[in-house]
RNA sequence: CGGGGCGUGGCGCAGUCUGGUAGCGCACCUGCUUUGGGAGCAGGGAGUCGGAGGUUCGAAUCCUCUCGCCCCGACCA
């Protein structure tokens, strides 16, 4: 492509709404347009891209069995009401109404449309197990669009559907996909990690994701410095280390005045001892499954955050919030900050590292006032449990390695649904034995933009983006410093041709520019390889090659160009 | 949803407090010079100041309403 003849608006500043570099980045490389909060316009830098993200997915899918499929775009609200999502949604889902008042949403995801399609056709356990994915908008009101392509409210997914007879069968099906997912990310040139994850609202019995590394992510990942666990720090279990001290040569307990000291920080400061010698006393409202409500101690080292799912889970509940002031004081006797386990009477429970404190210092549960030399066992009883939020050192669960912290985006996600929508939308089939049974399936995403994003986060410098060999919008960037040098164009003409004969992706800039600007703009740009085309190499017949990627210019003989690219970008 | 902020040529902003008829940088067009890291000079085009209503002799500026966009927070002791 030339570049006097392509539609890509490069951009000297940032426009000031852009927050993250990717997002700063793909306005400025002309890739994207905004059009309202959370929608964007793909420009031609844009596109090509995008349709290099696809067509990894679309090979690594195709080869992994499965089959695509296009689903639309507007569903109507039978579908939804089936599953009973219609109500269960929330805000999240676009709704409208056609000329007739009849009501329909923009899919913020496919599971009942496909649900719907599969029940349709298949009645015998000998037409499974089946996997059919599709590139599709999608649709979600998102309560807070930001970062551009990285969390729009409109955005392309792949998004994948298995369909089985028994469980064995979708979980081979899920570990096949895992595999899948884990060669698409590596093609795509990313650093990533498959990580344990929570499934959240769709629900379903286990899960991961697929999280490209960089320190702009919005969720946070621990792996194993030592084996191959990685997992959401929401998800993150624990693996017990702190051993139990001896309780004997602790004195006895001390009230102290701590007057206005509520917070960790303020009463560490103030008492000059460490946050993690502080144990903390969270009092939570907890909704059983039976509806009942219970309040519950929870303690942690003070240094330490709770893991909320990992309380849900241990005692069963439906919900729990943080208890109202009022509850709290009523409960412990003081206001929040000067609550402690001692003497507390309602069920507490206690992080491992609790364990490990002796002679901590906690709440008094009186006004303005703490205790000193607290000792689990001694003067308060909690049921120990793994309820902090992973972190960096803690101990690994599967080895004896600990664990490291690092940010990441999630790009894909893959659950076991079980027989969820089967069950509810009746789509069903005949076993061997003749009996009518529910399908049970699996879901596999993948964000096309956002993967587009992500690679950006991971790969730039100050001049812009460095983009990984396969996701590149062109193989190679012809910069011909003087356009109105003869011999400069004659040989940037020739290189154009032949290396496009050569099947290699090539943009040219033939603008009428100074070469600097010319520089720049290929940094921002980012194109694996940058040929510079002068006046004085072409002399001796040669060309500038150079890396966008670190690494100095270097001169090849221009018949050696198009093999040295292949080198780099890695086809042919 | 709660809190805060911003809408002024394509982009980034000043001007608003203290009303007087719109300005700067970048980009764009023309010419000359320049030509390896976002050139210089000269000339030029482009804005119903987000929209509606009001106050006033006069509104980008003050008041009311409205629309749009952005940021922070939403499990914190």
């Amino acid at each position: 492509m030339r570049l006097t003849r392509m539609f890509l608006p490069t951009l000297k500043e940032s426009p000031a709404t852009a927050e993250v570099v990717s997002h700063k980045l793909m306005l400025r490389a002309g890739m994207i347009r905004k059009v309202a909060a959370g929608i964007y316009s793909l420009l031609p830098l844009g596109v090509r891209v995008t349709r290099k993200v696809e067509g990894i997915v679309r090979d690594e899918m195709n080869r992994a069995g499965a089959q695509e499929v296009v689903m639309p775009v507007v569903v109507p609200s039978e579908l939804w009401l089936e599953s009973g999502r219609w109500d269960d949604y929330g805000k999240e889902m676009l709704r409208l109404k056609d000329r007739g008042d009849r009501e329909f949403c923009m899919a913020p995801t496919h599971e009942e449309v496909i649900t719907d399609m599969v029940r349709g056709e298949v009645r015998s356990y000998k037409q499974l197990p089946l996997n059919l994915y599709q590139i599709q908008t999608k649709f979600r009101d998102e309560i807070r669009p930001r970062f551009g392509l990285m969390r729009g409210r409109e955005f392309v997914m792949k998004d994948a559907y298995s369909f089985h007879a028994t469980e064995e069968c979708a979980e081979r099906e899920y570990r096949e996909i895992l595999k899948a997912y884990t060669n698409i990310f590596k093609r795509c040139g990313l650093e990533f990690r498959a990580v344990e994850a929570e499934a959240g609202p769709i629900g379903g019995s286990f899960s991961h994701e697929f999280m490209v590394l960089a320190d702009t992510g919005e969720d946070a990942v621990v792996s194993c410095t030592s084996c191959d666990y990685a997992a959401n720090v929401e998800r993150a279990e624990i693996g017990a280390s702190e051993v139990a001290a001896a309780v004997v040569d602790i004195p006895a307990l001390e009230k102290v005045s701590t007057p206005g000291q509520k917070t960790i920080e303020e009463v560490s400061g103030f008492l000059k001892i460490e946050q993690a010698s502080l144990i903390k006393t969270l009092i939570y409202k907890v909704q059983k499954q039976d509806k009942k409500e219970e309040f519950v101690a929870v303690l942690l080292c003070g240094d330490r955050e709770l893991n909320v799912v990992k309380l849900v889970r241990l005692l069963g509940a439906g919900s729990m919030e943080l208890a109202e002031d009022v509850d709290v004081e009523r409960i412990t006797g003081a206001p929040a900050g000067f609550v402690g386990p001692v003497g507390l009477k309602i069920p507490v429970y206690a992080d491992w590292g609790v364990d490990g404190i002796r002679g901590g210092v906690t709440g008094a549960n009186e006004l303005n006032t703490h205790l000193l030399n607290v000792a689990s066992g001694r003067d308060f009883t909690p049921s120990y449990a793994d309820l902090r939020l992973a972190g960096a050192g803690d101990a690994c669960p599967r080895c004896d390695g600990v664990f490291e912290l690092r940010r990441g985006i999630e790009v894909g996600h893959i659950f076991k649904l079980g027989t969820k929508y089967s069950e509810s939308m009746g789509a069903t089939f005949l076993d061997e034995n003749g009996r009518e049974k529910p399908l049970i399936m699996c879901c596999y995403g993948i964000g096309i933009g956002r993967t587009a994003a992500a690679a950006i986060e991971q790969n730039h410098d100050d001049g812009g983006i460095i983009w990984p060999a396969p996701l590149a919008p062109f193989d190679c960037h012809i910069v011909a410093v003087n356009i109105k040098d003869e011999p400069t164009m004659k040989v940037a003409d020739a290189l154009y041709s032949e290396l496009q004969e050569k099947g290699l992706e090539v943009l040219f800039d033939d603008r009428k520019v100074r070469a600097g600007f010319k520089f720049k703009d290929a940094d921002l740009i980012g194109v694996p390889v940058r040929i510079t085309i002068s006046a004085n190499t072409v002399v001796e017949g040669s060309v500038e090659l150079k890396e966008r990627r670190g690494g100095e210019a270097r001169l090849v003989k221009i018949e050696d160009v198009a093999e040295e690219i292949q080198k780099i970008v890695g086809e042919g």
